[in-house]
DNA sequence: GAAACCTCGGAAACCGGTTGCCGAACCAAG
DNA sequence: CTTGGTTCGGCAACCGGTTTCCGAGGTTTC
């Protein structure tokens, strides 16, 4: 990125220049000034320097249409968000864009709020617009149907994944992330271990929820109860408290489903006097700062490194676009985040 | 440059034809394809009803670049985060791209991350893409300098505002927002007011804070003790209360400057063994969901519209770009939220 | 001094649509 | 049969660049 002046005034004002106006003022042909700006062909340095200074003083951006309609590309991706645009695509379109805008990308952005009628108009718009490339994204890590069958341009999920197995999807290891918050307790000499989570049918709380078991088991332990299936919220993490307090059952540690759960589950331990982690230790899982940080004490979780995902679906998409595909699903490795919680 | 693959699937999702391939397909000149299909000239009916069908059966999408170069509308728009994309970008960003996209604009996504050489890259970007105008937005509510000097198109500012009072910008009434929450305390009988909020430094905690003030003052009250200014966060709204406690002066609610502090509020007067509502009445302010609804009890609180605000700015950038400007500030009523916190 | 070779830059085709202009074909009227 | 008016659709210029091809002029070589 080359730093330049803030105010170019004269080519500022009205209409872009164009490059027949920047050959009129350097005395060449049209043909002759974009091979200077292009560095191509054999000119005289001092031809090739007057057309630079000519286009510099009348500010000359060239016509982005013009380049794209010859040569096919438009340096352009979109970005396609199944759900509405929430706290999992925010991360994930930010690395992406970061990662995009580095390859001198631009990226559309598309908010199809879980509406399949308006994920397609958005799909035939960016079709239209010959985009070079579309990454499709979502709040949920569950397989999903492919946004289009053999469309002309590559196509990379991000955090949600395609059902179809040929298509590229990078999606969090969230198993691993559950290994990792339960190798965590076990490590700090906990062993009667709870699991409070989202609902049953949410592919991430199933997952993490059999990744923990599967932990446990590994080292001979048994879940306290049953996988506690409720929803994201703190609320429901407060009634879980009670209902494993109610329960009788003594146990150590809490692994949560999400820092919104866990931070209810602390609330509710507070309240009934159970000391946080002295008594009991608590992980949760997103990492969201909002949560994990107002938390008391500070949350240990799990974080999906989602920015990092986008980034790497981004990296994905520009080999794609460059003729190097990398089909088929890929995974992300999730990160502990240790906190005053299991201190 | 690969050469461009022709058909090898008969589904008509793939690859994009052009309008010589329609007009070939229907027995006419590209030129009559195109009247056909835009509607324009006079042609038989018969003779547009080939077209069309050919068009259709070719999944004709006109190439978007093509129609750019001559007509000089992109039908795009820039839309700047001066700031990273966060919780208060998203909805005015999912607001103007609901606008834009129901106007059949696309819409850039350029995420400045309060970086000012990146700010102005993308501004470079976005004109050389000939985008049809641009909406800058941001966190703060403060008054930022313009962009760029004499752009060749419209720009909209929303929720941060312009310094030149001559730019179009869209803020939200956060001044009214205030003496609403205020209005509605007294209202409910309260009468010794407590206000704890963000840093002095930050606009929105001095428009809001003033505005507080004065609205008691017009029913001959006073604020209990200074505005609190302190940061944005639960834990200086748990310090605030200790240290409202400790003064001593009587107060029967406290106003806060953002849900964030005001359920630190909450928590810490709980702790302390005072009940919300029955002993101190509790108002936040920006109504995120997250925390009024998690806060016990729910919190009231001031939503700012952020996406009919965004909603606003993208009308008012199509009206600018259709040569109907509307410059200088407007501002959109905040709306109070009520909830137990206050019941 | 002539032929071969370079250097440099201009002319024009092309990308994929849109649109103004013009002429062919058809019809009715004189 | 000629004239005048209409309808319909083709031709070609144009938008703003890129790229290929080619030739004018200068230089080298024998």
């Amino acid at each position: 990125m080359p730093p330049r002046k803030l105010s170019e005034t004269p080519g500022n004002v009205g209409k872009p220049a164009t490059i027949s106006e920047v050959a009129l003022l350097a005395g060449v042909a049209v043909g002759t000034a974009s091979k200077a700006l292009n560095g191509r062909g054999s000119l005289r340095p001092e031809t090739r320097q007057r057309v630079l200074s000519a286009a510099d003083q009348l500010g000359f951006q060239p016509n982005r249409a013009a380049v794209t309609l010859n040569s096919g590309r438009t340096y352009t991706v979109g970005m396609i968000t199944t759900d509405t645009i929430g706290r999992f695509s925010i991360p994930l379109m930010m690395g992406a864009e970061d990662a995009l805008g580095a390859g001198e990308m631009s990226v559309f952005l598309c908010d199809a709020r879980d509406d399949p009628i308006r994920e397609q108009y958005y799909l035939r718009t960016l079709l239209s617009r010959r985009v070079d490339g579309i990454i499709v994204t979502g709040r949920r890590t569950q397989a999903r149907p492919p946004i289009g069958a053999a469309l002309p341009i590559p196509v990379v999920y991000a955090f949600i994944s395609s059902a179809d197995p040929h298509d590229c999807s990078v999606v969090p290891d969230e198993a691993g992330g559950a290994r990792k918050a339960v190798e965590h307790l076990l490590a700090t000499g906990r062993r009667r271990v709870a699991h409070v989570t989202g609902p049953e049918h949410h592919h991430s709380a199933t997952v993490r929820a059999t990744a923990a078991v599967e932990r446990l088991a590994s080292d001979g332990l048994d879940l306290v109860g049953a996988p506690m299936f409720g929803e994201w919220s703190e609320a429901w993490g407060r009634q879980a408290v009670r209902m494993l307090l109610g329960a009788g059952s003594p146990f150590d540690a809490v692994f949560c489903g999400s820092d919104q759960i866990a931070r209810g589950v602390a609330d509710a331990l507070q309240a009934a006097g159970r000391r946080v982690p002295d008594d009991v230790a608590l992980v949760g899982f997103d990492n969201w700062d909002v949560m994990a940080l107002a938390c008391q004490p500070p949350l240990t979780s799990v974080d999906m490194e989602l920015e990092a995902l986008g980034r790497t679906a981004a990296d994905l998409l520009l080999a794609a676009i460059n003729g190097s595909p990398s089909p088929g699903p890929h995974t992300r490795p999730c990160r502990l985040v240790i906190r005053d919680s299991t201190a």
